[in-house]
RNA sequence: CGGGGCGUAGCGCAGCUUGGUAGCGCAUCUGCUUUGGGAGCAGAGGGUCGCUGGUUCGAAUCCAGUCGCCCCGACCA
């Protein structure tokens, strides 16, 4: 382990917060000089970053190499007939950064690495006795995301970890599976991230069961729902339960009732003097695949964009004029004496509910407790509404709880997705042909820096935990020009970067003041303040980042205490 | 791509409405003082006001176009 002088580091801080970062953890990234801009989406990482990056890939190679994962290395740039072979050439679409060579053939900037993966074991692996195989890189990925967000979080170049599995079977496939899954829980938490591991849709990579996990932020782009019984899941693909307990007061028949111009949920609660989450709300589509849809979900709820579109593909509301083409009644739309020219469902969560308040299908009316069997036939059910906070969860019925998070990695089991289209393909014991079973694991190496710091500071700066932390200890040298104060903090230095931690040393020839400033913002884990004042008096000041709360310690006692501070550091997690 | 905002010194900003010698703070450089929480004084350097065109005697300022950046939305590690 080293020992590092500020005065030889590039590490610019900034004072102030530049205009172009929005959220904390960016804002901190740049002013503590660990990355810069260079155009939208695409960022420079300096010194500091590159030893935080260099960190938690050694916990990544550490975790995977231990459970038998390869690591390999493939070129970043790959022919475009890999891609069209795949099928992701024309789905990836526009998010593929293409360019073309002197002989003007098409190249990929590699997303993801399935393809070239896939080329590169198909041919050489053809034996059920060569599985299972798992290999992993770590390297730049390439996407032209339609809008680059937050610094490193939203990159058109990021460092991704991306590894395959190659199974005989499922069962197997199943197996990696698992195998990766515990292996990112168990690395996420050497590195001092707290992450959630939630249910998830599988988008563009394809395939059928996938977890993300998320680191919790504030700041983080993604919702999650999660239950104390351990079930979380994405709200892209979470499934409300029952949402509440509804009491009919008309039982023998439905009353129409008149309700003028009420046209919205709350208009329709307020002139009935229910609760909004005790109408039927309904929502008229024209779909690609099943064409005119209505669809019945909770007046309280929306419905999820993302669950409709894998339900249904193409979709839009029904327009006004599209309405009145399929006979139904903007506002008062409801399942007794629907239009034939649609297909009514009702969402899932209305399974346990029998009786619905809901529209009348005519003008300035609706239905107070239509009775589902009775007044309506019952409906086929669809997933489609957007589950929120409060809802039941599916597993054991209490509230879900809300939570934001920032999506660090993912695990999906790919099945044949590729390995069919790619054809490839491996000998049974039987001599028969079998397509590889699949899975794929991917971890934003350069998002997982970031989301660090946004688990991880305060006002003051960052907070590294010790894991990951550029350097353990930070000495705050007041005096540098002191050759007694020197040559106590090098001997210092040096004896506990001998204990294996990195040490930086603030050897500028500024003021006090904005060096506590600026290792208040860098974030090591230990920091050592001493200058010709407490020298004098035979101590020094030893801080720990997290609370700043200063000590005195003698000068020669120092090395231990700092020594028994890393350690506690190390095992509290 | 739709909606909103912004481009003026390395960074943060004012000036623009109402056209007339380009400014402030921080940073940088020099000197003196100061030296345990973003120092003081004195001085200095640094700008084709994003770019192109137009209007005008005259444009940072008005008009048109264009490029870039940020935020919200559709997509994702």
């Amino acid at each position: 382990m080293a020992v590092t002088y500020f005065s030889h580091l590039y590490a610019p801080t900034l004072k102030e917060v530049p205009a172009e970062a929005q959220i904390p953890s960016h804002q901190l990234l740049l002013r503590a000089g660990y990355v810069r801009k260079l155009a939208s989406g695409l960022y420079s990482y300096l010194p500091l970053a590159v030893k935080v990056l260099s960190r938690i890939e050694e916990i990544v190679r550490e975790e995977l190499n231990q459970r038998g994962c390869q690591e390999v290395l493939l070129p970043i740039l790959g022919p475009s007939e890999l891609w069209e072979e795949s099928g992701r050439f024309g789905q990836y679409g526009p998010e593929l950064m293409k360019l073309k060579d002197r002989h003007e053939r098409t190249f990929v900037l590699g997303p993801t690495h399935e393809e070239i993966m896939c080329n590169l074991v198909k041919g050489e692996v053809n034996s059920y006795k060569q599985l299972p195989l798992n290999l992993y890189q770590i390297s730049d990925k390439f996407r032209d995301e339609l809008r680059p967000r937050f610094g490193l979080m939203r990159g058109r170049e990021f460092i991704m970890k991306d590894g395959y599995s190659f199974d005989a079977d499922v069962q197997g496939m199943e197996e990696s599976y698992q195998q990766m899954f515990l292996a990112y829980r168990a690395l996420f938490e050497t590195m001092g991230l707290k992450t959630l591991p939630v249910a998830a849709d599988s988008g563009q990579i394809g395939g059928s069961t996938s977890v993300e996990f998320m680191a919790l932020a504030e700041e983080g782009e993604a919702e999650v729902l999660y239950c104390d019984c351990g079930f979380a899941a994405d709200v892209e693909a979470a499934t409300a339960a029952v949402t509440f307990e509804y009491t009919p007061q008309h039982t023998d028949a439905y009353v129409k009732v008149s309700t003028p111009s009420a046209t919205s949920i709350s208009e329709v609660a307020k002139t009935l003097s229910v609760l909004e989450k005790h109408v039927v709300k309904a929502v008229a589509l024209e779909t690609e695949q099943e064409g005119s849809v209505v669809l019945f979900v909770p007046g309280d709820h929306e419905v999820n964009e993302i669950k409709l579109t894998a339900r249904f593909g193409e979709w839009h509301f029904m327009s006004k004029e599209e309405l009145i083409q399929a006979g139904l009644i903007e506002g008062f739309i409801g399942p007794v004496e629907l239009s034939k020219a649609v297909t009514a469902y009702k969402d899932v969560s209305l399974c346990q509910r029998t009786y619905w308040i809901c529209g009348a299908n005519e003008v300035d009316a609706h239905l107070l407790d239509a009775k589902e069997g009775r007044d309506f036939e019952p409906l086929a059910t669809v997933d489609v509404v957007a589950a929120q906070a409060g809802d039941l969860c599916p597993e054991c019925h209490k509230a879900l709880i809300a939570a934001r998070g920032i999506e660090v990695g993912q695990v999906f089991q790919l099945g044949d997705k590729y390995s069919k289209p790619m054809e490839a393909t491996y000998l049974d014991e039987e001599q028969k042909s079998h397509y590889f079973q699949m899975g794929c694991y991917g971890i934003g190496i350069s998002r997982t820096l970031q989301a660090l710091v946004a688990e991880s500071h305060d006002e003051a700066g960052i907070i590294w935990p010790l894991p990951v932390a550029p350097f353990a200890v930070h000495i705050v040298l007041l005096d540098p020009k002191d050759p007694d104060i020197v040559t106590y903090v090098e001997e210092l230095s040096q004896q506990i970067s001998e204990q294996g931690y990195d040490v930086l040393i603030d050897d500028r020839s500024s003021r006090p003041g904005p060096k506590f400033k600026d290792a208040e913002l860098l974030g090591m884990p230990v920091i050592v303040s001493i200058g010709a004042r407490s020298f004098k008096e035979g101590v020094l000041d030893l801080q720990l980042r997290k609370d700043l709360i200063k000590e005195k310690v003698e000068l020669n006692q120092a090395f231990f205490t700092i020594l028994e501070k890393l350690q506690s550091l190390a095992s509290s997690k």
